[in-house]
RNA sequence: GGGAGGUUAGCUCAGCGGUAGAGCACCUGCCUUACACGCAGGGGGCCGCGGGUUCAAAUCCCACACCUCCCA
């Protein structure tokens, strides 16, 4: 085979990463097979708003995402990565109606028509930028098979679901008080209604009771009193005992209305224990309104100014009504007082402004039958919450659902499929009708939209055909694990669990991973009014889409925010370059005609290579069990442990000598020496597997790194390494282990003794036991190298003068030269024989006692007894160093 | 008011019953021909506070304090 081309000397992101994502989008990587005999491994992507830019919340959640379908692709799963967006409703149709204010006109003006055509051609405009930045970061989705909520399939799964759910009797039309944004003029459901603490007032005023007295009641929403058409009492109140029954008149207006005694509207401890009730402008005063029989006015028009119920004050703003309210009341003399309250009040969650308990017709979907599905697929496990702390919200929140209000005032979206007649039936049907079903009179549809969360929730099922009986559905549906933030957990996860598992019997998610918030450095949310938003396409320009999403997954432990410093990515990229290096290093040094690793035999290998081939083993164990179990971040810290500290400090520097001293292939016979071309096809091999280990988090440098390594095939559709227990060895680890002491043991006294790394010494390890020096003897060249040595003795006397110490449990021996160990080195020794001899005289304490050795397990106790030997034996060489450099 | 999560090295976080870990930052040496986005050596922690369980607790239990977030 040819060689391929050397690595260039610099890694430089930007010169090969689209070209890699051309280049496996074109092979049809991305694509599952239809059919397949291979097990299928789904997931869909949480569609992103289709106005939006991708944030950096999107960026984790893309790399997360990218990460097990790559993992599960390369384990030969049929992988299915499923991308779409979704058309936002509101937020887009408040876009375009900017865009509409600023040239002098409104979607009235244009008429639903000619409005929705510049929606369209708004979403295609934006559409691609999610795309585009969703390939930057390398998502190996089935592009294919991208959807959008407002595609035909889609929109027909809406109508198939909204007219089943309504001749099941879940979807009803009902006046009911919904909050309503006056802005944007639409009802919101609770969700989509965000209450915040705002610093408002609390006003006392009284209404004149007739024949006589008055009754004082506070409110925070003093314009309200206008819809007032009862005040409430506890029916144990003594203090007004004597007014339940009779009647109030409005100050303000000409009508008068009773005063009742309700137990659970009222505490008589707060306030004045007296309430007004308005049942059109607040839930609890509907509800008891509808418990006394009473009124309901309603005294605004949905644009949040007063109506003509308020008589004089019609006309104003809500704002401006309750000033003047005010002040009408104090010209009466009716105010009692007043002072500041801080309470909670609702705000649209798209526009801000506050909104308005508002009584109005609208359609609800009935919640408790499905959201008791939800809660039986996680009770029994067929969903799993991860992290599982989430189950607890989860079950307090579908325990205590409301009805859902799904429609809304808007034209944006997937519009009622109800149609109503001039003799007021309705008719519902997924086909659109002129005509009702009831009467045959002429019927016109709703004017309304679904919440687009309906269409959202449909999501699992709708992007797969249904209500068709589709071969995607057939084949992919439920799917394997949904990865989206715990902000979404009930607008979205629960709503696709509920309509998804309602419909097809089947729960959507195996797994659902809830991802915490990316926050910036000091762990403060990001927003653009702090300016701390950090764009992830100008993270991937600045430090290349693979050192971005390693962060990312190295960050994300599970239940956690994610505090992201540009630090640490700087840190990711030195990794990534150093993983380049590294290949440079071993590429150079390949005669290209390398064998595979599965063709090695390990009980011909020298300890190095068993040894770094032990600890891939470990690792690839470690990875495979931190991706099974969601844990990006145990898998990121093993691949970078394993690759910087194993691979590259320690493998790659003792491969080193062999590789300069070789003579040709061939050289030397099959034992314990290292022979070169096994230490080639170990560096290589192990290379290679580390590729593949890296490239679901790193896809482009691993794969542009394997193409310059001879043999290597594409790793997005290679086998992912599996742990097959072939390669470990203990024997190995425990050996090498002591040989990486021992050298460290000589750099730590060359450092202590402030000798250059260049000075040479002269080593003496005297009492190796037999099995040792057996397998330190053939890596002497390896350990002088390491260690600096101008000589290395295994075995035989300590020379005269030398400093000795233990590490990795064998004596050392060091020849420094003469007046070397001076007072500030002797110092730092006697400090380090304190620590050592505190230690020991801890263990030893715990070894005397008897209840320890009696009911600790055996091999704890051994392991401490071993602990105290060897401590016994460094404060005894220390104490004869420190005897003989005094 | 109800619920969830957190409190471990200067910073950001792992560890969650048996000798305190990582990255960054810091200090000291080094351009040792893969890499200064590097190499080597080092300093630094009563693991929030108080009880309990245990031979053994950062790790389990209870209470408290403080911080975050969700729901009402």
């Amino acid at each position: 085979m040819s060689r391929p081309e050397p690595l260039p000397t610099r890694f430089d992101p930007e010169s090969f990463e689209s070209a890699w994502y051309r280049r496996w989008e074109e092979s049809g990587a991305f694509t599952p097979d239809l059919p397949s005999d291979k097990p299928p491994f789904v997931i869909l992507i949480p569609p992103p708003n289709v106005t939006g830019k991708l944030h950096i919340g999107h960026a984790l959640q893309f790399t997360l995402q990218d990460l097990v379908i790559r993992w599960r692709r390369m384990q030969g799963h049929n992988a299915l990565w499923l991308p779409g967006t979704d058309h936002a409703g509101i937020a887009t149709q408040m876009m375009v109606e900017r865009e509409l204010i600023k040239e002098g006109t409104d979607r009235h003006a244009l008429g639903r028509g000619r409005f929705l055509e510049r929606v369209w051609a708004w979403k295609h405009q934006y559409k691609d930028n999610i795309s585009r930045q969703a390939r930057a970061l390398g998502a190996s989705c089935d592009w294919t098979r991208e959807r959008f909520t407002l595609d035909d399939m889609l929109s027909k799964a809406v109508r198939h679901a909204f007219v089943r759910l309504h001749d099941e009797g879940l979807i009803y039309r009902a006046h009911r008080l919904i909050n309503w944004c006056p802005r944007c003029h639409t009802a919101l459901s609770d969700l989509e209604t965000v209450h915040k603490d705002i610093d408002g007032g609390m006003w006392d005023f009284a209404y004149p009771v007739e024949g006589g007295g008055e009754i004082v009641v506070s409110t925070t929403r003093p314009e309200t009193m206008l819809g007032d058409t009862a005040i409430a009492v506890h029916p144990e109140d003594e203090r007004y005992r004597e007014l339940v029954g009779r009647r109030v008149v409005h100050p303000l207006l000409d009508r008068s209305f009773p005063i009742v005694a309700d137990a659970v509207l009222v505490d008589p401890a707060f306030g004045t224990g007296a309430v007004k009730v308005t049942p059109a402008h607040d839930p609890n005063d509907f509800a008891v309104g509808e418990r006394h029989g009473l009124e309901k006015i309603n005294i605004l028009n949905d644009d949040g100014t007063v109506n003509a119920a308020g008589g004089a004050f019609a006309g104003m703003d809500r704002f401006a009504a309750r000033k003047a309210v005010l002040a009408a009341l104090g010209e009466k003399g009716l105010r009692r007082g007043d002072k500041p309250h801080r309470h909670a009040v609702g705000h649209c969650q798209r526009c801000d402004t506050i909104v308005e308990p508002y009584l109005s017709l609208q359609w609800f979907c009935s919640m408790k039958g499905m959201a008791e599905k939800a809660l039986d697929v996680v009770r029994r496990g067929e969903t799993r919450l991860v992290p599982d702390f989430w189950v607890a919200t989860w079950e307090n929140w579908l325990e205590n659902i409301l009805d859902w209000c799904i429609s809304r005032q808007l034209w944006w979206g997937h519009r009622i499929p109800a149609f109503y007649c001039t003799n007021g039936h309705t008719t519902v049907s997924a086909t659109d009708v002129s005509t009702c079903a009831t009467c045959g009179a002429p019927a016109t549809q709703d004017g309304d939209v679904l919440d687009t969360w309906f269409s959202s929730g449909l999501w699992p099922i709708s992007t797969l055909g249904w209500p068709d009986h589709t071969p995607d559905l057939k084949a992919f549906y439920p799917t394997s694990v949904l990865i989206t933030g715990f902000d979404i957990l009930f607008f979205w996860v629960a709503r696709m669990i509920m309509m998804s598992t309602h419909f097809t019997g089947k729960a959507p998610f195996a797994d659902v991973h809830l991802t915490g918030l990316v926050r910036d450095a000091r762990g403060q949310k990001m927003s653009k009014t702090k300016g701390n938003v950090m764009d992830p396409l100008d993270l991937v320009q600045q430090y290349g889409a693979d050192p971005v999403r390693f962060t990312l997954a190295a960050l994300a432990s599970p239940g956690r925010d994610l505090p992201l410093d540009v630090k640490r990515m700087e840190g990711y990229r030195a990794f990534a370059t150093k993983l380049w290096n590294a290949a440079r290093f071993v590429q150079m040094n390949l005669a290209g005609d390398e064998p595979a690793l599965e063709s090695l035999d390990r009980a011909t290998l020298a300890l190095p290579e068993r040894w770094i081939l032990a600890e891939l083993e470990h690792t690839v164990a470690a990875v495979n069990r931190a991706w099974e179990s969601y844990r990006f971040d145990e898998g990121c810290r093993e691949i970078y442990q394993f690759v910087w500290n194993d691979f590259c400090d320690w493998y790659v520097e003792m491969a080193k000598p062999v590789l300069e001293n070789d003579r040709g292939p061939g050289s030397g016979a099959r034992g314990p020496e290292r022979r070169a071309e096994d230490v080639r096809a170990v560096a290589r091999g192990v290379l290679l597997e580390a590729l593949k280990l890296l490239h679901p988090v790193m896809p482009f440098i691993t794969e542009e790194v394997s193409a310059h390594l001879a043999g290597a095939g594409p790793l997005i559709t290679t086998s992912y390494p599996v742990a097959t227990g072939r390669w470990g060895d203990d024997d190995a680890q425990r050996e090498l282990a002591v040989l990486q002491a021992v050298v460290q043991e000589v750099r730590s006294y060359r450092h202590l003794v402030g000798l250059s790394p260049t000075t040479r010494l002269a080593v003496v390890l005297p009492s190796l036991d037999d099995g040792l020096k057996r397998a330190l003897v053939p890596l002497r060249a390896e350990m002088m190298r390491l260690a600096g040595l101008s000589d290395l003795a295994l075995g035989g006397l300590a020379p005269a003068g030398a400093v000795c110490d233990i590490a990795g449990g064998v004596d050392v021996a060091i020849v420094l030269p003469e007046g070397a160990l001076g007072d500030a080195e002797l110092g730092r020794l006697r400090q380090e024989m304190g620590q050592a001899a505190g230690e020991l005289e801890k263990i030893r304490a715990r070894l005397a006692d008897a209840s320890f050795t009696a009911r600790a397990p055996a091999d704890v106790v051994a392991g401490a007894q071993e602990r105290a030997a060897e401590l016994e034996r460094k404060t005894k060489v220390l104490a004869e160093t420190l005897g003989a450099g005094t």
